[in-house]
DNA sequence: CAAACCTGAGTGACAAAGTCACTGAGCCGA
DNA sequence: TCGGCTCAGTGACTTTGTCACTCAGGTTTG
């Protein structure tokens, strides 16, 4: 049960569709939630466990991922301000095991509702039904990138545009980042990145140093990133 | 439409939530939908491109595939009897373009429904929209697992799983398929599947004749699926 | 019937990527 | 400043994908 009114109108602000939806629909939604926050860190769901609830993301980032028995990983998608883990949903509402482990990757203040509701909201609110619907395709075409990419592209191509991506997220030529960590994005192994990333450092393209790594030649990693 | 009731009751058989559906929705579905009879390697939807309607399958199978620039292609999932390809359903209800290829792989008898009744009955009938989310949660499910085996499995491994899984299809130690086509389910090359073929050949495992393998030691063979 | 043709399969050389067992380098706290 | 920690580099090897072929078994057709 929210009650603040700031929180409410954090809510609404986070979740537009709120604002498309019934004055009851929003009343019963934010009466049946809870508030909480959960720690960097925290699992939300353990690959091949049922789903207890589905957490609407208020702040910080929640990152989904498959894990090998070898230990490696790679990074489905992640979960922002406004968006939901829908796998999460789906399993809930067709009593499936969740297939990938979703994890805290900062603290996550999350608007958290029972399953029941979830599946009752589907049949009484458009807006909610569109919302979800507009998630569970999102990320399926995520999905579906992300097994392309590990199938037909190659990985310094790969390497390259996430190192890219990065930098547009978080501007400047620096990104502080382990191998290991770009590793676990690329479902790949950090001795394979290290291999890739001092091939690029030979060609000039970019500088590393422990931790960090330093774009260069910013024009010609973007075209490795588009021809290869 | 469909007005003859032979194919009404055909139609009920193949989709039992219908059954559990009000007469209303059921002769709604009948009245608006169209029966259509697709060749085998129709192509339902091309990558990229938008869906136009959402084909329930009355009789074949379908086949949805990833295909890379280099002509490799992957098998994500079938689309059986009684089942709908709900990516399909997933890019008409939030307008996105379809991210694989959905062809024929027999012929198909489908009953096809324009995606504005697709969008609507979601709102309207508990059991269609139970259906259709039965259905995403299943195709995540094996997405998610294709991904599992191409990022951690070996491909002797997931070769082997592969031909004992036709085995129990069509029951008989022979398959009767080309390398290529195996390549294309696995998402591998000919040339790999000959070498990984021969290697269980040379190991007494099973026997290759030009267009089709009969399995010798199968008990042996479930073994390796297993362990590796 | 035999030559031409097509599809399926085998081969060898190489490149890309993953694995294993190390070594070494920077950093921080005791 | 010593020890321990995390991060990164290396070399040898395996697995998988790619390329450019050749070959083998059928079918079609002149």
């Amino acid at each position: 049960m929210i009650t603040d009114p700031t929180q409410r109108g954090r809510i609404l602000d986070t979740f537009p569709f709120l604002r498309a939806a019934s004055a009851d629909f929003r009343d019963t939604l934010l009466d049946s939630g809870t508030l909480m926050r959960l720690p960097a860190g925290h699992l939300i769901c353990q690959d091949g466990s049922e789903c207890a609830a589905l957490p609407l993301v208020l702040s910080g980032i929640g990152r989904v991922y498959k894990l090998g028995e070898n230990g490696r990983e790679i990074t489905l998608y992640r979960v922002e301000p406004g968006q939901s883990c829908v796998v999460t949903a789906s399993c809930i509402l067709s009593g499936r095991p969740f297939p990938a482990i979703a994890e805290c990757e900062t603290q996550v203040e999350a608007l958290v509702v029972r399953p029941s509701e979830v599946r009752q909201w589907m049949g009484t609110s458009t807006p909610w039904r569109e919302y979800v619907f507009g998630l569970i395709a999102g990320r399926l075409q995520e999905v579906f990138g992300v097994l392309d990419a590990v199938l037909f592209q190659r990985l310094d191509q790969r390497l390259v545009a996430l190192l890219l991506g990065m930098r547009k997220a978080a501007p400047g030529r620096d990104i502080r980042m382990t191998h290991q960590a770009l590793a676990a994005e690329l479902g790949s192994s950090r001795e394979v990145i290290s291999r890739v990333l001092k091939g690029l450092e030979g060609q000039g393209l970019l500088r590393i140093t422990r931790g960090h790594i330093e774009l260069l030649d910013i024009p010609e990693l973007e075209r490795r990133a588009r021809e290869g």
